[in-house]
DNA sequence: TATCCGTGGAT
DNA sequence: TATCCAAGGAT
């Protein structure tokens, strides 16, 4: 299992990691400037699997339009979204609210001030409330974040692979056994930085890391050997055609369910056109696609159109779990019609909704 | 527990 | 190009 450190250890360790978080560590990151908790809160779900560099200016943007969580709370969910536009995972935002609206509503603007109860905002699990608790209130509890998970792994050559769940555990009490109890806080962010920098994933320099002394995948050489992560599955491949019909100046434009992938956020129609496409590319009979997409039009939009233009080779874009290949279709309608399902807006009308990353793609693709 | 949820950057 | 990584959480 672990070897484990004695006390001894442990506090040599704290000494030397915050004297050098103190000197080199990120001190100009604009989340840093004060520990509120709103701003630590912001800042750490902005931060969820997101780059710090992504994050600082829609951090900057985020707290000029939403300055306390009273702001927040009351904020149409139009704004919220345009305001995350880019970031990706969405819900993080919608979920952002919801807590504001607990924190203002249930816990009368008082914030919860242990990792505990913070635990109970929508959208806050046990790293974030650790993150929260740790920074903004002092509490001696180890945030576990992909950095930590990294760095403690290659400290002490953990074998434990930390994709698993259960993994987790294991980490946070070795964590809170090392995590120094005067400044939980910042011990949490030099781990952070540490897994940034002299302990990141790709480039590493353990040799001159300030804690190199301590790291026993170093003194043995199986830096790479740590952490151990089982592989994730491969995205699933989707096809889809993108329906560009124009009525005059406005386009077919329709909002997507409120559940699963980009919730909510309005493009132009989308069909799944797996069955039309042969194995890794497509690969149909002309009229055949033509016909079947302008009867689905009129069946379940209500319009009828006719296709004028095809572009063949499709857009890519990765998610997750999928990688679709979008085929853009543009038609027009043969008579102004008002459509059965989605709504005709104007090219201005659709740009003041929030637009996921996919659909920006298919505008640039129109000819 | 396994799967879902976005996007950008690095190699 | 394919793959992995980046301050995770909900279901």
């Amino acid at each position: 299992m672990i070897d484990m450190w004695d006390d001894e250890k442990i506090h040599a360790f704290q000494k030397t990691l915050l004297k050098w978080y103190d000197e080199a560590g990120r001190s100009t990151l604009p989340w840093r400037a004060d520990h509120s908790p709103y701003r630590v809160w912001v800042s750490e779900i902005m931060l969820q699997q997101t780059q710090v560099s992504t994050v600082i200016p829609y951090f900057n943007r985020f707290m000029q339009a939403f300055p306390t969580v009273d702001d927040l709370a009351k904020a149409p969910e139009a704004d919220l979204l345009k305001a995350w536009e880019g970031l990706g995972y969405y819900s993080r935002v919608r979920n952002m609210q919801k807590a504001a609206q607990q924190i203002v509503n249930d816990f009368d603007g008082a914030w919860p001030n242990t990792m505990q109860t913070l635990e109970a905002l929508k959208g806050v699990g046990p790293y974030t409330a650790a993150a929260i608790a740790s920074i903004a209130f002092n509490e001696p509890v180890a945030a576990i974040d992909g950095n930590a998970f990294r760095v403690f792994a290659r400290l002490f050559e953990i074998d434990a692979d930390i994709a698993q769940p259960a993994t987790r555990k294991l980490f946070f009490e070795l964590g809170n056994q090392i995590i120094d109890q005067e400044r939980p806080g910042d011990f949490n962010q030099a781990i952070m930085d540490l897994g940034s920098s002299y302990m990141s994933a790709k480039n590493s320099d353990p040799a001159h890391s300030p804690v190199r002394e301590f790291d026993a995948s170093y003194q043995n050489g199986t830096t790479d050997l740590y952490p151990v992560k089982s592989k994730a599955k491969k995205a699933k491949p989707v096809h889809y055609a993108a329906m560009v019909i124009k009525n005059d100046d406005t386009y077919l434009w329709e909002k997507r369910p409120e559940i699963g992938l980009l919730a909510n956020f309005w493009t132009v129609p989308l069909f799944n056109i797996d069955d039309f496409v042969n194995d890794r590319d497509v690969n149909w009979s002309e009229t055949e696609i033509q016909n079947a997409l302008e009867k689905q039009l009129f069946e379940q939009y209500g319009v009828k159109v006719d296709l004028t233009k095809r572009n063949l080779a499709p857009i890519t874009h990765i998610y997750t779990h999928q990688k679709w290949f979008v085929s853009v279709f543009e038609g027009t309608v043969v008579q102004d019609q008002v459509p059965k399902q989605g709504e005709w807006k104007t090219m201005t009308d659709l740009n003041r909704d929030p637009q996921p990353k996919i659909q920006e793609k298919i505008w640039k693709k129109l000819s």
